[in-house]
DNA sequence: TCGTTATTTAGGCAATCATCGAAATATTGT
DNA sequence: ACAATATTTCGATGATTGCCTAAATAACGA
């Protein structure tokens, strides 16, 4: 869970997530939203892989990012456990 | 926001935040739940300070922390923006 | 005012992070 | 096999982080 919170410390990641939120889309298609170079944006999407936040499937040759909900909502979970929000009110 | 998501990155700051949902707490007393020295702790207590997360009052020589609910909650509620979760459930 | 307690600030150091350009790898089409 | 495209890995660099010890600050009581 450590590698989940550190993974959304950082502002473009958090954006990757919320544009995965609409559909996977391609590592280029994500790079068109942002003005960094492709190495540091791949740099990105391994933390977030390697959080769990997102899984990847190779189509010819791009690679499709995806996000993981089911870590999501975990992720969502512990944060509520910080937040004090009981998470299971009706 | 951002300062919100860093602060959360290190897991000290998230016990701290945790110890800090039962009751209000003095420095001192956060400290005997940590073995790292007092002044790295005392950096930590200024990233949550400075997020907004706690606030601190002073009592005689001890410093007093409380959590901040409101901020909590705000982040709260941007880390369902990105989970998806639409946060106004039943 | 002095000594004690509580906490923070200052200074230094090693490790990690974010970034880049260049090079490597993988896949497809010719 | 080659060229083109998509993406990652490599290697370097500057900035930030986390940690420590020592010193400074703040408040209190004798």
């Amino acid at each position: 869970m450590n590698e989940v919170f550190e993974a959304l410390a950082h502002p473009v990641r958090r954006e990757i997530l919320k544009l995965l939120r609409k559909r996977a889309m391609s590592a280029g298609e994500l790079a068109e939203h942002f003005t960094i170079a492709k190495p540091t944006l791949s740099g990105h999407f391994t933390v977030l892989k390697n959080a769990g936040l997102v899984t990847t499937e190779r189509q010819g040759t791009t690679i499709i990012y995806r996000l993981n909900m089911s870590v999501m909502e975990e992720a969502l979970a512990a944060f509520m456990a910080l937040a004090g929000s009981k998470g299971k009110e009706r």
